[in-house]
DNA sequence: TATATACATGCCCATATGGGAATATGTCAA
DNA sequence: TTGACATATTCCCATATGGGCATGTATATA
């Protein structure tokens, strides 16, 4: 084994900053590739494989409209990142942490843990 | 060139399963690394890898206690990835996402576009 | 000081994958 | 049907990196 395996799900779609940088850019508004191509001056076989990745895991979706293809982000799979970070979101103040550390400190003080001096 | 030059920062560190798993179990409480080797059930030098990384980019401190040492996650590392989610969250509603759609394809009707049907 | 414990690092391998170039596929227009 | 345009895919290369193994470093205890 070596790397683990891929998952390509919604985390690692947006590991790239590239991708980050398309997904704002098709954010509320259909955009056909040749547009990507052009404002992020992205070559296009790159921004093709990038839109790949992201349909894949659903953050954007995809509609013919003749030759083009109209892409545009879907902002609902973000919400298992959104979600996720959330989730730290009341750790952010350290006076909650402190407060919350000593009360864990007390409530597992006879545990295996590792005591603090 | 290949694969975008590493850029080591919060996005890229999340995008690991077990990285996730290590930050939400050293939140909230210090635990030394022999903790995590045994309750997540991963290598101690693949551990102590991840812990570097996420210590890297600031999403876990360190503190030497004897001969542990005790990390915990630095939840305030995570606003970057919070805030940058939460751009999508005023499209997460269809309805919205249609309105502004059609309000921008009105205005930007005169514009180098490729309209639509 | 010697030894055990706790953690970090170096080395190697296997694999994932971004980018570039070329090519394939699909659609419209003449 | 042919040609031009738009997008997708394939092939190849270079590199990043996760995991396993062995080893290095730091600290406490005997």
């Amino acid at each position: 084994m070596a790397r683990a395996a891929t998952t390509s799900d919604v985390f690692n779609a947006v590991a790239e900053p590239r991708r980050r940088e398309i997904l704002i850019f098709l954010l509320g508004r259909e955009r056909p590739v040749t547009d990507v191509v052009e404002q992020l001056r992205i070559e296009q076989p790159a921004v093709s494989k990038h839109l790949r990745v992201l349909r894949d895991v659903g953050l954007v979706r995809v509609r013919r409209n003749g030759r083009h293809k109209l892409y545009q982000t879907r902002a609902e799979g973000m919400k298992p990142l959104h979600e996720w970070s959330a989730i730290f979101e009341r750790y952010w103040s350290h006076q909650l942490m402190r407060v919350k550390e000593r009360a864990e400190n007390m409530a597992g003080a006879g545990e295996k843990e590792t005591a603090k001096p």
